[in-house]
DNA sequence: GGCTTAATGCAACATTGTTGCATTAACGGA
DNA sequence: TCCGTTAATGCAACAATGTTGCATTAAGCC
């Protein structure tokens, strides 16, 4: 399991222990590919026999988007895992609203431009949050 | 009150009724100028001695949405009167981390932008869906 | 003013999210 | 490899968000 390791290191790296329930909600959105509430994955789990309490599964996933190991999703609600390196900065996401398969990208140039109109609204950006919804490639017909 | 006029205009013209409930929600929204949750709605309007129930006040919410009165606010959970005209297309948000205040507005070369970046990932963008925050003029001190 | 029916209220429920405290298990050192 | 420390999880209890079906009310027509 690659996901694992990263997530060991990752978690080992700031000084967060590596537990099961950790292990296990990381696999159950990596296995997902799309976005899932925190009730989704609870069921998942279950279905796997293995319960894990929602306040955990929260808090788990607090964490993760702190790490940037995943990211919440607005347009459709729910979790996904991150796909992008920590680095790259913005994340954007391009969710499909058929069959909900999600891609995750970065754009330099969009998040300058966005920097320079909000700056003409008087604003100083600090967080840029943008997703598209509309139809993927195997949708479209 | 030019907000009820034009609340009485819109809502006639798709063959809605214009209610006692409608009416107060709107009224809320206008007077708080920043996102606020459906709960919020509720307290505001309690504390003026009128009860809506809940189930109302999300079914006036969806409706306000629909009829492009309202927006959802996903970045700071929240629902806002929308002060662009519905034929804009593209609505943004810049919301201040410190004071909540939030400016909407739509750039249409972004969503150009945004939207040939689509296609390289093989998808066709509908919706376009931006939030960024960071601090106003007032709050940047 | 009365009729029709859209809109609201109510009951009941599922999901989302938070806090405080008891219990468990990760992991570093003996 | 066991043992102690303490971070992490489980549990209880709660608040808020959101949905559905059906009874009741009131908006807007004549």
């Amino acid at each position: 399991m690659l996901e694992i390791q990263g997530l060991i290191q990752v978690l080992k790296a700031e000084g967060y222990r590596v537990t099961q329930p950790r292990k296990r909600v990381l696999e159950a959105l990596a296995l997902a590919q799309r976005p899932v509430s925190p009730y989704d994955i609870q069921k998942m789990l279950l279905q796997e026999g293995s319960y894990l309490n929602h306040v955990t599964i929260y808090r788990i996933l607090d964490l993760f988007c702190l790490l940037n190991l995943a990211h919440r999703v607005s347009l459709v609600g729910g979790f996904v895992k991150c796909t992008l390196g920590a680095k790259e900065g913005c994340h954007r996401f391009m969710v499909c609203r058929q069959c909900g398969v999600l891609r995750e990208f970065a754009d330099k140039a969009l998040c300058e431009e966005e920097n320079e109109i909000a700056q003409d609204l008087g604003f100083h950006t600090e967080r840029h949050f943008s997703e598209f919804s509309g139809l993927c490639s195997n949708c479209q017909v």
